[in-house]
RNA sequence: GGGCGGUUAGCUCAGCUGGUUAGAGCGCUGCAUUCACAUUGCAGAGGCCACAGGUUCGAAUCCUGUACCGCCCACCA
């Protein structure tokens, strides 16, 4: 006879289990029972940032890969989870920054670079240390012995490969052009980076002079004394005459030069039909001038402050400066209207400052060159083949060796790539890989290891953190040495990232995977949701509506938080966070609890039990004559909810499998069988086979709601004396 | 401007390839407490599955359209 407490204290059991799953080094596939006949299955955990504490995304984020790692586990794979974290720059680097400057009073300028990155990786450190407690408390069977960072020299050499064989094929570049200036971050970010964000502005319609021919409207008056066109709609018979000509001015006391061009991407409904074309700072308005062989002026710097004119402009921000013009238009009776629109605003994600686009020289990858893949697993394409990083990135997705579920973003993802444009990789931050490319004089040049010699300075840029974290899949397991790691686990089997970094991350790896190591870096993508509030909110510092996951798995256990965080998110849709719902799953682990108390309180349970417990079959029992209808039923019932939950884990559809267990433990089993085997038990010719099916039914409930709710399942499985973990338990058939 | 998703019980959501009286959790109502569990049990109320057409023997599920809500993308300044 055993006995268990009346109520499951999941205080008591947590730390306790994944310390002995710790010592079974279990975590680790190779010390898997036969782990050399086993077929690898990878999953790289998505690093977390290392800019402080988990949130709730991530605790769900956690849940759902150990959820498939340990069902693969169970079905005898060579299950490999790698965690890491991404030392994330641009917003660890201002978080710091925000840091010092509120405990010391200093600025990031203040510090030499050496001393302000030291800094930084202190800050990232404990950051770290914070993570790995709470991916630890999630229960979250990572392999703590391959953990890896963004940034630390392993991944640092792969960064350098990485960036050297790209440079010397031609696919990474170094150009002058209009960038996504970030003001407030002091960097360059990427087109991916910028997020529009719709505001009130007002429309101006004005000339640039009494003579000037033609009206142009803009939210920014401001920029038009960098204005070197006017670009009309080649069919707009109201400017025709105009085309060709050039006309002289003075714009708020700055001489300005201004050809009339016909471009077809003018349009001829919007405002005057006439678009003054300032190069320097507008993406659209570079091109036109590039199409047109028309001059650029930069007249705002990286404080968005001008740079020409007089006292009503000079040194003054752009907002002010076009107060500034405003009222000399009015004055000089040049202006025609002022309207109020509704205008897209390009912000930076991570800053939330203004984009202001300048002309700088920055490093590019080329996405549209067409080289010869040097090496190839790929299905249809063929080592040496003619390809573009552009064509690798759609071709792998379009032929289903990566398949993306919900497939509905596969059409998302293609739509994004046939739009890509070169991929900005530099920035200005210090706390980064630095580019390995320096200079001397006109000298050039890209290696892993620095040039010898004297005079050599190195670019002072980092890259952008999605460059490393493209390398994720295969820099984690050794790249760029052949290990026997690269050779097991790669391509990895499943990655189960949030939509939301579908272009960010996802994209960069089959970019970068595809080109270096002509492989894809993945076979499955899951993509997940969104965690919000009650209210259907996103978690977020302004709101002050997070919700700390430790506080959830302290208050009603980490299996409760688990499954209220499973039960009911369908994949690729966003879900609602809910403490009732972790109540609720409180409930539940102690209504397991109490059937296996029961169950285990019969005193003969012991010798009936280990008859039995090498099957795996329900069909093996049912021989064991006498057996009841009622036996009969949650056997057969049982071989059901077996075969639906591996078909709902087979297309990972966590949700349907949580509740399909969920409702037979505790409506089927506990409700009707465990009430009717009381009677059972009472009497002597059926008491052996039933006690049979108590236990075939608890350890089968064991195994399949082992990878939902790890702790109390491995707990009571532990009482029924085991000689192995559940953890390395065969999954039920 | 283009694309995508949502609209199912009071609330939050499932519903996989169309098939018996549409499900869950929470909430609600009534009854039950020494017998695994009150972190409980039993019983129950509650839904023209957004709307309008169509396909089908049969539609919450497929098609067309409409209306709201949300998201993504985009060089209308």
């Amino acid at each position: 006879m055993i006995e268990l407490e009346k109520t499951y204290d999941h205080s008591k059991v947590e730390e306790k289990i994944y310390s002995q799953w710790l010592e079974s080094g279990f975590f680790n596939p190779d010390n898997l029972p036969n782990a050399e006949t086993r077929e690898p299955f990878t999953i790289s955990l998505p690093p977390p940032n290392v800019t402080g504490t988990l949130h709730m995304g991530h605790a769900f984020e956690d849940t759902i890969q150990d959820i498939m790692i340990r069902y693969e586990r169970m079905l005898g794979k060579k299950a490999l989870w790698l965690p890491g974290t991404d030392h994330a720059p641009i917003a660890t680097e201002s978080k710091v920054a925000k840091l010092i400057e509120k405990e010391e009073g200093k600025r990031k300028t203040d510090f030499s670079r050496e001393e302000f990155v030291s800094k930084v990786k202190e800050f990232a450190q404990t950051s770290h240390d914070t993570i790995v407690k709470q991916v630890r408390s999630m229960g979250a069977s990572v392999d703590w012995s391959r953990e890896a960072y963004t940034f630390d020299d392993k991944r640092n050499l792969a960064v350098r490969t990485a960036f050297k064989r790209m440079y010397d094929q031609g696919l990474i570049y170094r150009g002058f052009r209009v960038v996504n200036w970030d003001v407030k971050g002091q960097t360059v970010i990427s087109d991916d980076e910028v997020v529009y964000v719709e505001r009130p502005a007002k429309l101006y319609t004005f000339r640039y002079s009494k003579d000037f021919p033609i009206t142009i409207s803009t939210t920014r008056p401001e920029t038009k004394v960098g204005d070197t066109a006017v670009a009309v709609h080649p069919e707009d018979d109201r400017y025709k005459q105009f085309v060709g000509k050039e006309y002289d001015a003075e714009f708020c006391g700055v001489p300005i030069h201004i050809k009339i061009i016909a471009d077809k991407t003018v349009e001829k409904d919007f405002g005057t039909g006439a678009l003054g074309v300032t190069p320097a700072h507008s993406m659209t308005d570079a091109e036109i001038a590039r199409r047109h062989n028309l001059p650029s002026k930069a007249i705002i710097n990286e404080y968005g402050k001008m740079t020409v004119g007089d006292e009503r402009i000079l040194n003054k921000k752009t907002a002010e400066a076009r107060e500034s013009v405003v009222l000399w238009l009015n004055e000089q009776g040049l202006m025609e209207k002022e309207e109020d629109i509704q205008q897209n605003v390009a912000t930076a994600e991570r800053t939330g400052g203004i984009i202001e686009p300048l002309p700088k020289t920055q490093w590019f990858i080329n996405v549209n060159k067409e080289f010869p893949l040097p090496h190839s697993e790929l299905q249809g394409i063929k080592e040496g083949e003619m390809v573009t990083l552009k064509k690798l990135m759609r071709h792998v997705v379009e032929n289903g060796q990566i398949k993306i579920a919900p497939e509905r973003f596969e059409k998302i993802y293609y739509h994004w790539i046939d739009g890509l444009r070169d991929w900005c990789i530099s920035r200005q931050l210090w706390f980064g890989h630095q580019i390995p490319v320096w200079y001397k004089g006109d000298e050039t040049y890209c290696d892993i290891n620095p040039p010898k010699g004297e005079g050599w300075v190195q670019d002072p840029d980092t890259l952008d953190t999605w460059f490393s974290s493209g390398l994720w899949t295969f820099s984690t397991l050794g790249w760029p040495e052949q290990t026997s790691d690269l050779k097991t686990f790669h391509p990895t089997s499943l990655m189960m990232p949030g939509y939301e970094i579908l272009f960010f991350w996802v994209a960069r790896m089959i970019l970068m995977s595809t080109y270096l190591l002509g492989q894809i870096p993945f076979k499955q993508v899951v993509l997940h949701g969104i965690v919000r509030d009650s209210k259907g909110r996103k978690f977020s510092k302004s709101l002050n509506n997070g919700v700390d996951p430790l506080d959830m798995t302290s208050k009603y256990g980490t299996d409760a938080l688990r499954m209220a965080l499973v039960f009911g998110a369908a994949p690729g849709n966003d879900t609602i966070f809910d403490e009732q719902k972790v109540k609720g799953m409180k409930h539940f682990a102690n209504k397991l609890w109490n059937i296996a108390r029961f169950i285990l309180s019969n005193e003969d349970v012991v010798r009936p039990f280990m008859g039995i417990k090498e099957a795996n079959k329900s069909a093996d029992y049912i021989t064991l004559a006498p057996i009841t209808d009622a036996d009969k039923e949650i056997l057969a019932k049982l071989d059901e909810v077996i075969k639906n939950v591996t078909s709902h884990m087979e297309a990972f559809r966590l949700h349907e499998a949580a509740q399909e267990i969920y409702q037979f433990t505790w409506h089927e089993l506990a409700d009707i069988y465990l009430e009717k085997s009381k009677d059972q038990l009472q009497n002597k010719e059926l008491k052996d086979s039933t006690l049979l099916t108590l236990n075939f039914s608890l350890l089968t409930v064991l195994k399949l709601l082992h990878p939902f709710i790890p702790f109390i399942t491995e707990e009571i499985w532990g009482k029924l004396s085991q000689k192995e973990l559940l953890i390395v338990a065969n999954w039920p058939k």
